[in-house]
DNA sequence: AACTATTTATAAGA
DNA sequence: TTCTTATAAATAGTT
């Protein structure tokens, strides 16, 4: 329901995340309203956002709703005490700890540690992970060096435009033709274009090239410093 | 949404209160799954029906979400008891999940997906620790390929050596040349050098062969099972 | 339970 | 964040 379809995943994006969290949830609170108030029941909802801030909605009380729950559910729920408060954290933390070992043992794998519990099934599904995500990384940097190169090149165009025009102003319009003789022009379009031509050559296969040694890296990040 | 706008108050009809209770019930519970997912929240929603009964959602589960609801509203207002134990493992707790975020970003980046805040630099890093990755990788496979290799051969040492003597026992010492002409044990010296003999050429290039498709594989596996 | 005409939610863009 | 708008999705009323 918007501008495009989307599929159910992750939203990659912190801020689009953000801004899609802050839309549905409000879309989510609203539909629980309607439903309780169009069809008479008792609704509650909790939600956490990913950095831990609570939105809750109920149409009573959400007391009501969670005792209710726990009764329906007929299972006790006591009333968090101390001790209870501490076993609560105890077992939270525990819960983390496992998470997190869990992820270290990925992790370790795809940093190509730690292989050998793993089968030739396993190593060849972390291969094609690696080479999948290995593509992913070339396109994206891919997409910045040419955005660069085109920004570069429309910069280029403007300065040579302004040349052009400065040109015309000094020598005014007789010899037009003698624009591109001019040290100062010549100059400058030689530039935009010896930048241009080898850097796209470049690119159009760049899972075969090195951008820390080509040099290409080098001058895209110049470009960007300046 | 329908055939015609309807106002926010109680369906006084009991069956199309039921109908519509249904079908927003289903929408709703579809709502908050995939706000979970798309925003990477914990989401809980609970809602009785008219009659009483029960449905539910939690993308976790029910039990974490109330609990989690009943300590933050807890920290909200009762700064006063937490213990000095309680606050011990609230503070582990935060700690861990810091921990935990920082490494599922990181491990997202070498899944190739959140690549949008790098820097060129940044990607070429990720770039370099993927291909020494999918290096270690590799190295690990082939490890476990020519010692499979290897197995093998030492095992049709065996079995070949184990043919020579049953084949003295029965025809004894005379015509010791003819061995080799016995189709048993010729067979089995043959199938012992094609497997030699190609899998090393593919070995040697590795980074150019899909072990899955190639039947490598799946010749290793069958003689690792036997 | 299906079917659609409509309304509503919301993705993308500003 | 908030507004706008085109489009996807939900659903009210109907079959």
């Amino acid at each position: 329901m918007g501008r495009g379809k989307i599929v159910i995943r992750r939203i990659d994006n912190s801020t689009s995340r953000q801004v899609t969290f802050s839309k549905r949830r409000n879309g989510l609170l609203k539909k629980a309203k309607e439903l309780a108030i169009l069809c008479d029941a008792e609704a509650g909802v909790i939600i956490f956002s990913s950095t831990g801030k609570l939105y809750e909605y109920s149409n009573t009380s959400m007391k009501s709703v969670i005792e209710r729950y726990n009764k329906t559910k007929e299972e006790n729920h006591q009333l968090a005490t101390p001790t209870s408060e501490v076993r609560f954290w105890q077992r939270e933390a525990a819960m983390l700890r496992q998470q997190l070992q869990n992820l270290q043992e990925n992790h370790r794998q795809m940093m190509g540690e730690e292989l050998s519990g793993l089968s030739i099934k396993d190593l060849q599904n972390l291969e094609n992970q690696l080479e999948t995500s290995l593509h992913g990384v070339r396109v994206r940097k891919d997409e910045i060096l040419i955005d660069e190169i085109q920004e570069l090149n429309r910069k280029g165009n403007l300065i040579h435009q302004e040349n052009m025009d400065l040109y015309k102003k000094i020598y005014g319009n007789r010899d037009a033709n003698g624009v591109s003789r001019s040290p100062l022009v010549a100059n400058s379009l030689s530039i935009n274009e010896d930048l241009h031509a080898p850097v796209h050559l470049q690119l159009s296969q760049p899972q075969q090239q090195n951008y820390e040694t080509s040099g290409t890296t080098e001058l895209g990040l110049q470009l960007h410093s300046q």
